[in-house]
DNA sequence: CATTTTTTGTGTTTTTTGGACACTAACGAA
DNA sequence: TTCGTTAGTGTCCAAAAAACACAAAAAATG
């Protein structure tokens, strides 16, 4: 029963997709932030926040993520994944991040709901340089996460905490890492991420019995130490996997 | 850098909430479905639907989704959770549709984004009477899910498979049913919603091992062969666990 | 070239968990 | 009293997980 004005259509919420983008570099889970422009920093303004932006007219919400991250990163093929929408009111409220949101945007004080994506990069395809974007992007430790703006920390505690419950039933571990590596490798991307160390010699075992993981001829070079066997996954025996209803549960 | 004019705010999608709202009934697994009423049924407008609305202003989502599913089942502390966003430009665009739109919403044709929860409801608790409500809601069995409304397929069948991945990780079989319940309901649950069947010893050690649940003195009654023992979900426990970092895991 | 440092790579034993399996007890209905 | 139906119980076997130690290979160092 329409009754209302169409003037209310002025008040529908913008409606943005934020990433959450991990990389894995030595021994560290890390994640990209941007740097904003700030002009006069006298305030408590926060100078960091997740990459993101409104979703384009027309776009769907996973294209609009993939467009973001390529934006930001100029990485393709990547894998991402929605993990959960965020859309308090005042979530873009904070006086602190007042003067950004006036800069950037027609609406400034709109309501916006935001749809995170988290995703998976391997850190070595992607070193953000200084003047590489508009704005500045650099990677952060997981445990050195500043304040940012918004509520962008709690849409990263969601992502940490969703992407530890992925690894433990999806084999995304090696999405990390370089198409080649080593399970030396692999191994501390599951520490890391799970926060718990594994013995070396049941996460081997475990982890090969899966039958996704193939061994190459090549091996490492230019260690000072033994040299670790390559491996690389098997996509192709995850497909079959998958088709027979296979879970696979690390 | 604002460019565009603020017509475009009229644009802006609306964004809704969706509920698949399960409940479980004598064996079977069941979604409450809305049916819409249509004047004139001569063409294919499909008449079933999820129940759903757009979000209020200042409100957010949670609260919407507990709004919505409070006006369409009177119920209230219900487990509730979102799963998905789905936002296709094209979601509410089909003509089947375009009838009962122009019905309801002052720009029909706009874009909407909708964020998805499910919920699961003791079903005893909530019979749907035919004039209950304004739209007639009704219980289906999840196999007799007819074409509904939108891509509100596509939103059931991701609950479905989203609450079957939680139920393996999570202790919530129990919010589908009475407060105090026998073993053999809660493995009906289990073996309904997991479409396997489970051996009744193995689960009964399985799942009290997991210490969630208290005996209590009470028994069925009226029942044509042996009572069974009711039991109830010890919540007091369950907190206690996860304070220590506890993964249920079935 | 010998030594040090570091990571690789490997097998067995024990413990825990999961799966298969069958009968008696208790109740209402007929 | 009998029948139909669900509740309730224990053991054995298999599979998976956890604990555990040492030799080999490379680069770096002096």
């Amino acid at each position: 029963m329409p009754s209302t004005s169409n003037l209310i259509a002025q008040l529908n919420p913008h409606v943005s997709v934020d990433c959450v983008i991990f990389g894995f570099d030595e021994s560290e889970l890390k994640v990209l932030l941007i740097e904003r422009n700030i002009e006069n920093n006298d305030q408590q303004t926060r100078k960091f926040s997740l990459p993101g932006n409104l979703i384009d007219d027309n776009e769907n919400l996973d294209t609009s993520a993939k467009r973001i991250l390529k934006e930001l990163t100029h990485l393709e093929n990547i894998y991402l994944e929605q993990f959960y929408a965020f859309g308090d009111p005042d979530r873009v409220k904070n006086s602190a991040d007042a003067q950004w949101l006036n800069k950037v945007r027609d609406v400034p004080n709109a309501r916006v709901i935001t749809v995170a994506y988290y995703s998976l990069v391997k850190i070595g395809d992607y070193q953000p340089a200084a003047d590489s974007f508009a704005r500045k992007a650099f990677w952060c430790p997981v445990s050195e996460v500043p304040q940012l703006a918004f509520d962008h920390n709690m849409i990263f505690d969601k992502a940490l905490s969703s992407l530890k419950i992925k690894l433990r039933l999806q084999p995304i571990g090696f999405e990390l890492l370089p198409h080649k590596f080593s399970l030396g490798q692999l191994q501390k991307v599951y520490e890391t991420i799970l926060g718990t160390s594994l013995d070396k010699r049941n996460f081997r075992r475990k982890i090969l019995n899966k039958g996704l993981l193939k061994a190459l001829e090549e091996k490492q070079k230019g260690v000072p130490h033994k040299r670790a066997t390559l491996f690389e996954f098997d996509k192709v025996a995850y497909d079959r996997l998958k088709a027979d209803q296979y879970y696979f549960e690390f």
